[in-house]
DNA sequence: AGGCAAACATGAGACAAACTCAACCTTTTC
DNA sequence: GAAAAGGTTGAGTTTGTCTCATGTTTGCCT
């Protein structure tokens, strides 16, 4: 019924204020102009334009339809623009989002690295999405989610980023802190404290507390590693915490680092991506990127490659 | 490039999950949409959905353009219901703005009696443009707007609804209150109270006091009818306003209301409109209803007609 | 008034776009 | 392993949209 070529058309009309001059414009004849509104008008039911004056003058049908044009137009042209970035694929759009709250941390120098390799790309790190990304990812609100438990979802591949070695921060004084390693018991008088997420994203919980069956006697919340690490410091509590996360407090002295379990617990970081995007030059130097960065930033930290 | 139908093809198939269901649905063949989509893949330079899977998989362009068939396509079929409504002449838009802050007054049973004649009309007092409201009446974001003077522009006429007197409401022991009439330099001396707006838009000011090139002691603006008229019967000033908003509160001993000129000052309040909606029934009702409703509010308070 | 120019309308024909039909693959299902 | 279902492809037809040529209206000039 209604086709984008009558907007445009609309749209020129009034910039140019004359059928003549909007047909120059829009690179038609003036007949064609004149066909074009004749026939919609006979659609609409209603004249859209008053002719005989100087500067045209629309009608109220018009005017909505005007309204339509400047409402849809732009929306259309950024949408192009983006269909054509993507296919050119130098450029194009990178929308991220972090499941794993300590992940900021590596996720940044890679940013950093990656903006100035690729200036083009649209870089963003959503932080409205963190209550469910994989859906936003399927659904092409989100391009990337970094996550450590890959759901299998059909159109979504994952790319293993790193592994690293999920290790429980103690107080020096504490009575852990002489262990070789935790046990599962260990915590059962202890107060762990965690980032404020459901229990089954937190592998401390999944995968070492629960198949043991044990419940810590106190379970706290704080948003910020650092608000964390104080409170371990001061023996308030013990808290699992990517080793690597660990490191610039541990090697300071300000906090211990023990392992969990006698072989440890460890966890692998993977980026999930739509999987047609793999083949996007720029998706696949983020992540490498990415692979690079964290064995930097972990290198000295014993990263498990 | 980008046309109506392949959002809508778009949009069907996710709908749909398969080439042949969305064919159906457009009541097309399933080949026109092979076709359909192959040329637009050709021109976008890549695929757009994953065919061989069972509920259709989109690529991140097909979601891109899903996105955007989101978008729009809820505001075209919203400006296509707006047209044939505007055809059909029996609904429609009426958005209003309303230059004079007293108006509210009788524009409320208008509207109040309008509203059961005519529910298919969407009906507004719109507030947000009483800066510059014949713009946007002529840009096409109002209706009608309710002016005391009307400013020639093309394409707008202006419909006379009534004319009333302005008078000067004035407490009941103010020296005033025993004059007969009101002559300009009597508020020399006086505090005058008007509505927070521009002085070129109150009749006071254009027609009564600037010809006389007098300004009042002071001038203090409230936002309020019933305020000002406190102000006024405890003596801390004096203040113009027609002379049916003031009748509630003259014909109860409140203040009173004072001829201003030997003559009085009479203004005529016009609704202006788009010219091509005089053919539309409903506005013709209303301007009918809004003339006779005014008619009856102001009877018995003398208005002129 | 007459005549001229500019703006718009209209009819016929050319051409392209988009659809249908029919035949042909490819994958899934029983 | 055949049938069914989903999808592709090429040919042909229909539909629609443009151009070209020409007609009509309006405003303007002297």
């Amino acid at each position: 019924m209604l086709e984008i070529r009558h907007l445009k058309t609309l749209h020129a009309l009034r910039e140019a204020d004359s059928l003549v001059d909007a047909a120059d414009r829009l690179h038609l004849t003036q007949s064609a102009l004149s066909h074009q509104f004749k026939e919609l008008e006979e659609r609409m039911g209603m004249p859209l334009f008053v002719r005989k004056t100087k500067p045209v003058r629309f009608t109220s049908a018009g005017l909505r339809l005007l309204q339509l044009a400047d409402a849809t137009l732009p929306l259309l042209r950024a949408a192009e623009r983006d269909i054509s970035r993507l296919a050119g694929g130098t450029a194009g759009r990178l929308h991220m989002a972090i499941e794993c709250h300590s992940c900021f941390q590596w996720l940044m120098p890679t940013i950093d690295q990656f903006r100035d390799a690729w200036p083009e790309v649209e870089l963003d790190l959503a932080s409205g999405f963190s209550f469910a990304p994989l859906p936003a990812l399927a659904r092409g609100d989100l391009d990337l989610v970094v996550t450590s438990d890959p759901v299998d979802l059909v159109g979504i591949t994952y790319v293993p980023l790193f592994t690293y070695e999920a290790m429980l921060a103690v107080a020096n004084q504490h009575k852990l802190a002489s262990k070789a390693y935790i046990v599962p018991e260990d915590l059962l008088t202890e107060t762990l404290i965690t980032y404020p997420v459901e229990r089954d994203r937190l592998d401390i919980f999944t995968r070492f507390l629960e198949p043991a069956d044990v419940e810590p006697a106190q379970v706290r919340t704080s948003e910020l590693t650092v608000m964390m690490m104080q409170l371990v410091a001061s023996g308030r509590g013990v808290c699992g915490m990517p080793h690597w996360a660990l490191h610039e407090y541990s090697s300071r002295g300000y906090v211990k680092a023990k392992r969990l379990g006698e072989k440890g617990l460890f966890a692998t970081l993977y980026a999930g991506i739509r999987a047609d995007m793999l083949d996007a030059p720029y998706m696949r130097d983020f992540l490498l990127t990415a692979k690079d960065t964290s064995f930097s930033t972990l290198d000295g930290v014993s990263a498990v490659r």
